[in-house]
RNA sequence: GCCGGUGUAGCUCAGCUGGAAGAGCGCCCGCCUUGUAAGCGGGGGGUCGCGGGUUCGAGUCCCGCCGCCGGCUCCA
């Protein structure tokens, strides 16, 4: 048989050759340094026998794309250290993941972070040795026998779930045998820079009826050099953090009065009101029509809409006269309200429809997270009723303006399409159509996106966007759902041309997600340091001597004149502090009036976290702030 | 909601095995009148998250509740 390598020479080997047969006849060194092999562009264990003819490339130690191989590896380790540690524990699973890996496990007693010491430690004393990683091949029995005879419930529970045609296999080091897909690494030589970095609580197989069990999360890299980056890059994504940035800015607070509810402060309400002013001038000029609905309902409503009965535990209830109520957790019902207010032709559609829409949803405690995730916000929020046939031209646009909004802030964003589940409410053909035309849209924006089969929502499918924050998690904030259902429970129609009644189809579209969440995404975007169109302080005028002020004032005055904003720093402070805080409070235009400038009549400007930049006349510098306010530049 | 952690001055934090609540910054007052990242001196400020309990004595130990942090689950 033979290989295709990547310089595309051919390598001829015996047959049921593996991974590792491969790299031994390329060069015994690689073959030493080889941590997995890719078959074809997938990973895979060097272990195993290669397909004749495949394209093969060594992945070694130390390449980035093996790093999952090291984690998961270091992850065995750290189950074998568990299992020394405490006898009893009952072990799950133990994935790598994005950034490291975890290991799942049921302890007898509870453990708390103290023990991630004592667990670091016994991996430490395991990896002073040197042990082979091997890999065999079991029966199903056998493999039952063995973790029935270890008291490993959840092993025994994963084997009885295995597929019948899948081969199972068993990874084993030192004392340690885990049920275990691979691949793993050779020996346990190259991990040495890991870290077990926190403890959480998870539930197995992420159900929540079934037990609890402690999740310990670490990571691993190939040298200490890395790991030391790494952790330090979390350091410096903490300072990013809009928890922290946003109190130390004023721009917004919490109190344990109204757990999940943001206080928006004068400096957040300005940043808040410039999004908010961006968004509805766009939504205007792409053809919606902005309207606002009350908050609170009578329960009648979320019985026509389906929320009564499905999504009863996530609102606010309240009983007014004996009547209950609840406050809205999405505006579409009442959307609907409006559409169904009159007659509609075919002629109105598409209406589209947008609201920034204040929701409550009773979240748990436990999910809070700044404003990422409240209990109170406001969805950036639109309903689009169309006829099926602008399904596609409706789709590109929301997508379009979405994305148009995204690169505004240049943010990266991910896309996810979900496609039907098997329960669904519309016929074939329409989800037909819908998911096409969700896809076709998708491709026509020629950015990646990921599929997922059967995840969307029963009355129809949905585009997903995320954005990620400063410590990489993930947060959905434009969604684009297609419903069959909503008009149907509400009976809304319009006369078609045949003046004959017909459905209409609805977009359900939120791009920002909530003014809140997105608010929280810039701020750590940005760290703190937001463009000049969305600070709040825009120009801060600061004079060098106390005799300076009235110039300062007059300045700051005629930057008002002109809808900048700014103010004055009057206190009697040297110029080296007055700068200090200016640029600890993000402050983008810093504008120094002295003797000099007084004499010549300019200002002396300098930009955060630039120099002195030297003296202009106001006049300019109101004519550039101008110009960049309304180009919404990003950086100046 | 669940698991683990945590809560001390406006902020960041120290406070050992229970024995008179502290520091830096901010704030207030005074001096300095200042040229591009923090001038000097003085002063005020705390029901130690809340409620029980143990103790001669609790910031410290125990129990309950609340908030926050890291996750699980869910979602904008």
């Amino acid at each position: 048989m033979h290989v295709t390598l990547p310089d595309g020479k051919q390598l001829d080997l015996p047959d049921g050759a593996t991974g590792l047969d491969a790299a031994t006849a390329i060069g015994p060194r690689l073959a030493m340094a080889t941590a997995a092999v890719k078959v074809d562009g997938t990973l895979q264990d060097l272990r195993l026998p290669l397909p004749n003819g495949a394209r093969l490339e060594i992945v070694r130690v130390g390449d980035a794309e093996a790093l999952p191989v090291l984690r998961h590896s270091t992850a065995h380790v750290l189950a074998e250290a568990a299992r020394h540690l405490y006898p009893g524990v009952k072990i799950t699973i133990g994935p790598p993941i994005d950034n490291g890996f975890y290991y799942d496990f049921l302890f007898a007693e509870p453990i708390s972070e103290d023990d991630l010491v004592r667990l670091e430690d016994e991996m430490r004393r395991i990896l002073k040795t040197e042990h082979a990683y091997t890999r065999a091949e079991v029966s199903r029995d056998a493999a039952r026998e063995r973790f029935v005879a270890e008291q490993e419930p959840f092993k025994v529970e994963l084997i009885d779930d295995l597929p019948a045609d899948e081969a199972i296999t068993f990874y084993t080091q030192d004392d340690f045998t885990d049920l275990c897909r691979g691949p793993h690494l050779q020996s346990t030589k190259p991990i040495k820079a890991f870290r077990l970095t926190s403890l959480a609580g998870s539930y197995w197989r992420g159900d929540a009826t079934r037990p609890q069990l402690t999740r310990v999360y670490g990571t691993a890299f190939w040298s200490q050099a890395e790991l030391d980056e790494h952790l330090h890059r979390i350091e410096e994504a903490k300072r990013r953090d809009h928890r922290r940035l946003g109190p130390q800015l004023g721009l917004f607070q919490f109190h344990d009065e109204s757990p999940g509810a943001p206080f928006w402060l004068p400096d957040g309400l300005t940043v808040w009101n410039e999004l908010y002013g961006h968004w509805r001038r766009e939504n205007r000029r792409r053809g919606y029509r902005e309207v606002r609905t009350p908050i609170m309902y009578d329960a009648s409503l979320w019985k026509t809409s389906g929320h009564w009965d499905k999504y009863r535990e996530n609102m606010y209830t309240l009983q007014v006269d004996d009547q209950d109520y609840a406050l809205k957790p999405m505006n579409c019902p009442a959307h609907c309200l409006i559409f169904g207010s009159e007659r509609r032709s075919y002629r109105d559609l598409p209406l589209r429809m947008n609201e920034a829409g204040l929701c409550h949803r009773n979240e748990m405690q436990g999910v809070l997270h700044g404003l990422m995730r409240v209990r109170s916000f406001t969805q950036d929020d639109a309903h689009l009723f169309i006829t099926p046939d602008q399904i596609l031209d409706e789709v590109i646009g929301v997508m379009d303006f979405a994305t148009s909004l995204y690169e505004l802030f240049e943010m990266e964003f991910r896309l996810e399409l979900s496609t039907r589940p098997p329960v669904r409410v519309g016929d074939d053909a329409i989800w037909d159509r819908a998911e096409q035309a969700l896809q076709t849209a998708l491709e026509k924006r020629g950015v990646p996106f990921v599929v997922n089969e059967g995840d969307g929502a029963f009355y129809g499918p949905k585009i997903d966007a995320h954005l990620i924050d400063a410590l990489g998690r993930s947060w959905q904030c434009g969604t684009f759902q297609l419903d069959f259902n909503l008009p149907e429970r509400f009976d809304l129609a319009y006369t078609g041309a045949d003046d004959h009644e017909h459905r209409p189809v609805m977009i359900h579209r939120a791009m920002l997600g909530s003014f809140e969440r997105f608010i929280g995404i810039l701020i750590e975007h940005y760290a703190g340091d937001l463009p000049l169109w969305l600070a709040p302080t825009q120009a801060l005028v600061l004079p060098i001597a106390d005799r300076h002020v009235a110039n300062a004032e007059q300045a700051a005055a005629a930057l008002e004149d002109a809808g900048l904003r700014s103010g004055v720093d009057r206190r009697t402070e040297s110029i080296g502090k007055k700068i200090a805080e200016a640029e600890a409070r993000k402050v983008p235009v810093m504008l120094v009036v002295g003797d000099r400038e007084a004499e010549q009549g300019t200002v002396s400007v300098r930009r955060r976290g630039r120099r002195d930049l030297g003296s202009q006349p106001l006049a300019e510098v109101v004519g550039w702030m101008t110009e960049e306010m309304r180009a919404k530049k990003v950086a100046g």
